[in-house]
DNA sequence: AATAGCTAATGGTCTGACCATCGGCAAATT
DNA sequence: AATTTGCCGATGGTCAGACCATTAGCTATT
């Protein structure tokens, strides 16, 4: 004897809509027919129902509008989004998570190296211009710098890995406001930084893969370096 | 003026029972206040709060028991309730998953080679051995080959890593299992594979980092060539 | 032609009810 | 005394109906 199949009706629905949508019967943007039109199609109660679209909308498949209908999305976040849930729960461990971001950053130079289109390039040397306006703006100089590791982890057009390290940082942001509120970053330490980028940014533009690698390494050695002891202090 | 923050009902529920989780108060296995007592607290509807438990359960962070309660899964679990969704990866996810999962898997072995302790180069012994011992059995030498990758990444000793390869693996794990036939595995290409484990394993045991990083990258770029051609065509 | 106001449709929420299942307990059985 | 049986309350799962807030589209007023 084995274990009856116990279906929930939810997951029924969940999985008919999930279906229509793999076989692209449901296109992004279509909208689906009212809540209760739905429930008189599927037989099922509205509760029921309601609570198969919510996990849906989650799971980034649906979106909701009151008033107007609930629609199908652009299929696109769910993996990034599972991921994100994934490693909610050891946010704890901000040195794994910082050592994770190392591996992420300098991988994602070597493979922009390889992968960066022009526009790419351009777009990263608009964001080194702006790092070199705001020697004397910590605000404007740390926006420029994010936009500039985004744009390398955007030149993988690697949309995972672009998104993990979109999530890493998020989850860093808070202790990296809390190293930049001290007086270090100011001066000497942000023309180091400039010109850590500055080297990034030519290896990338020379397509040399390996050196884009060591020199991202570096930057982020040497700029998180008193950020791991505060970690572990 | 800025659009007025509209929040939903069950959002504010997942926002704090997540919060819950996330701080600790609520451990695995625990067992949540039924669900009209949860009205109660949380002032709510019944189908607002069955709604947020009903994402939180889809998400992997709860588990419903009828007759019993609502109970916190085991950390992990959450990962297979999402790989579930796996086949709605389009081709080019699927390509940059793959590579997500070299990158991760090679780095793994270079911080391994550093940092593995002889507990864990024993396991991945045994696990070699039990990919010798079942060359002629399908299932036990895909099981001891996931097994060994498995243990490289908690040689790391760094969790958000392993966690990310475990997420990552069964990601493709799950497409590999439709699209990808068995007779592949079998015969030389199962020795070859072997062989490819022997060199990363020597590799770690003589703390070679680079060489452990090569050996797994050249091993995943080999094991994992139809895949890809796959994945394209 | 433009605006204000109305109406119907829709998602969001609440309430109360019923059902199937499970755990525990007491009575019945061996 | 140990085991089985049957029952009861608690609980999650489901359903139906109602009300609310918002939205789009139409209508009538300006």
């Amino acid at each position: 004897m084995r274990p009856v199949q116990r279906t929930s009706v939810s997951d029924a629905i969940i999985a008919q809509i999930t279906d229509l949508i793999e076989r692209n019967v449901l296109k992004p943007g279509d909208r689906l027919p009212p809540e209760r039109e739905l429930c008189k199609r599927f037989q099922v109660g509205r509760s029921s129902l309601r609570e198969a679209l919510r996990s849906l909308s989650m799971m980034g498949l649906l979106e909701g509008r009151v008033g107007e209908g609930t629609f199908v999305c652009d299929k696109g976040q769910y993996v990034e989004r599972a991921l994100q849930w994934g490693f909610l729960l050891d946010r704890k461990k901000l040195q794994d998570l910082s050592e994770t971001r190392m591996m992420l950053e300098s991988q994602n130079a070597y493979l922009a190296a390889e992968r960066a289109t022009p526009a790419d390039l351009a777009a990263m040397a608009d964001a080194l211009a702006g790092m070199a306006e705001g020697l004397a703006d910590a605000g404007r100089f740390l926006a420029s710098d994010l936009q500039f590791h985004l744009l390398i982890a955007q030149a993988t057009h690697n949309s995972i890995l672009y998104s993990l390290l979109e999530t890493t940082r998020n989850y860093l942001q808070e202790w990296i406001k809390e190293s930049l509120a001290e007086p270090s970053l100011a001066g000497p330490r942000a023309e180091l930084s400039l010109a850590q980028h500055r080297q990034i940014l030519a290896a990338l533009q020379r397509r040399d893969a390996e050196a884009a690698r060591q020199a991202m390494a570096a930057h982020i050695r040497s700029s998180s370096g008193d950020l791991a002891e505060k970690v572990r202090g």
